[in-house]
DNA sequence: TTGTAAGCGTTATCAA
DNA sequence: TTGATAACGCTTACAA
């Protein structure tokens, strides 16, 4: 940790009597040294504990195994949505397939670009990532593969997307046909800042289709009262903002989470405050996640296979670093999930 | 990605018509030349999109701005476990604080130390990891800083633990207190491979202090039936050994698990299969994550400050990092949280 | 089979 | 303020 000095290729060599090469093939591909020599050198080199220079071999090989995930939000904001947990799941289960260790590449000190540069990565899952963002010229710039999960990049870039759109339409349509008028829905807060302006793309898909299922109904637009909040995904959050909407007059008989997590927040608030799920305000989500199932009332939510998008974008991304031609979109399914905590709205 | 050929220092050096040496001071410490020809510099490499290569940088700075967390299972199965989602939260506050990247290392294709030895990382952040396993040994090779979560390294490295058996006696003690004498105890699954013999400290500390419960009751030890399982840390598992455990004649009338998530499968197993909780067996688990206080019923359990585990061992490695004299040896208190998951046997 | 030597792309040293 | 030049520690043609 302190004096002892670093061991090095050089070290090995010189007390084996050999060359830098031949302590490098011994370590790397034995094949090509009599065995001996192998043996002799791994002996030695097991005694001085030396473990070559993960930076210096990189240099030459370009070549780190490891794989970057690009969050827009920094690591401790990011990590309170089980959303991040599922995908990770599935990243991690190609990475412990095809032998990559992952990077959590996030915003830190209020800076997010050098990380994007410094990192030292064969590529990237990046999260929300648009083509306006700065990080995606970095990653153009570092000529390094990368694949968007949940971002619309209408260019050369392989994405890995939900159809937010009609998941969106189809829980605002459930609310809807249930009689509720009030609504009140929760939305991300905008993550990394745009050169140009807002456009989170998977928020606006889905605010399109609440609103598509609000045009549909046939009714007059104006009977409904329609208010959209931003929110951080997490359940303190959905727990604060519960308290916010809940507390004022006029208050919204349904309120549609854009994240599990958030509405988990949500139902808790309104446990502690005896407010009645789904008798006195319906809740509902996006994602389903384990807890949305465990909570009670069990959550109404539009299911989209978090896990799987997290293992084809790191497949994607895999594939195309080992030079392979992959897919360049790839989007999911949604599913309605109807469970207990929306029902139809009490006169 | 392809053909674009990668934008050294050199290239820039060229344009400009300076040395390689202004381009690195326009880089990294603008004060050390003219502001002119930092201007120049900076003007073309923005244009040309040069960003410095991060391998080569750390090669000769031995600074690499990430720390790695390094885990002894794989990174799908550990993230199943939301108990790692407040560990990574912890350490995440810090590094957003300290301008740190996290690296996660497991297990891939059956093998860690690979992993331990290629990680571009500052130090180490180890869960459960022993002085009896290899990476141990790696470490200490590699000359790098590491914290030990979760295990009894008596060596001089920096541990960060809670007090386990202390915590285990008494959910034990609650457990027997209620009546119960018929009690499985859901342990882990070994997971790093050891050098000499099974000796997961964690695990052990948490069954002395079940044992202790049991010796102390003042009641004959046979009058007590006690079943050890090991269960991997998952609500699958936990579901899954749930249903092993209570289709048996003669089940327990109680299950302690070492990890809430693992409780809170078998109280959905439970649920799924008309079993009452806690009327016709009592679950409760450890650690105390938000899972823990959603689900119904909600679960008894000790509460460990996980969060700030992952906050101080991140602190100490930092610390480490950057030369500081820190604490050897952190202990955290646990607390009994009784919920309703528990409940007196029924005669 | 083994060794020499040339990179790899930075940063750091030290004259100029 | 600048710019050669020497590390940094490794891999890999190419020679021997």
């Amino acid at each position: 940790l302190k004096d002892k000095k670093k061991i090095t290729i050089n070290d090995i060599a010189k007390k084996a009597g050999v060359s830098k090469t031949a302590v490098s093939f011994a370590m790397n591909d034995p094949s090509k040294i009599s065995k001996k020599t192998c043996e002799k050198i791994m002996r030695i080199s097991s005694n001085l504990g030396y473990i070559p220079n993960p930076a210096a071999r990189i240099l030459t090989t370009k070549k780190t195994g490891t794989i970057g995930l690009l969050l827009p939000q920094n690591i401790e904001v990011s990590m309170k949505n089980p959303f991040l947990s599922h995908i990770l799941q599935g990243i991690g289960s190609v990475c412990v397939d095809e032998g990559y260790s992952i990077m959590i590449v996030s915003p830190a000190k209020g800076n997010i670009n050098k990380y994007v540069r410094n990192a030292v990565v064969d590529g990237f899952v990046a999260i929300g990532l648009e083509q306006y963002m700065e990080p995606f010229q970095i990653l153009k710039d570092r000529n390094i593969s990368f694949v968007c999960i949940d971002a619309a990049s209408p260019s050369d870039i392989p994405t890995v997307n939900s159809d937010d759109e009609t998941g969106a339409y189809n829980i605002m349509k459930h609310i809807i046909g249930l009689g509720h008028k009030n609504i009140s829905i929760l939305s991300f807060i905008p993550a990394l800042q745009f050169k140009e302006k807002e456009l989170s793309l998977i928020k606006n898909f889905r605010l399109a289709g609440y609103n598509k299922a609000i045009d549909e109904n046939g009714m007059n637009k104006t009977a409904f009262s329609i208010e959209v909040h931003e929110c951080e995904c997490s359940y303190e959050s959905g727990y604060r903002q519960a308290e916010k909407i809940l507390t004022k007059t006029g208050r919204p008989t349904a309120i549609i989470a854009m994240a599990d997590i958030t509405a988990v927040g949500i139902i808790s608030y309104c446990k502690d405050n005896g407010i009645k799920v789904p008798d006195q305000v319906s809740v509902c989500g996006f994602d389903d996640i384990l807890e949305s199932s465990i909570v009670t009332p069990a959550l109404t939510t539009v299911r989209q296979p978090v896990y799987e998008k997290g293992k084809k974008a790191a497949q994607l991304l895999i594939d195309q670093i080992h030079g392979k031609k992959i897919a360049m979109h790839t989007v999911f399914n949604t599913e309605l999930i109807v469970r207990n905590s929306t029902g139809r709205i009490k006169t």
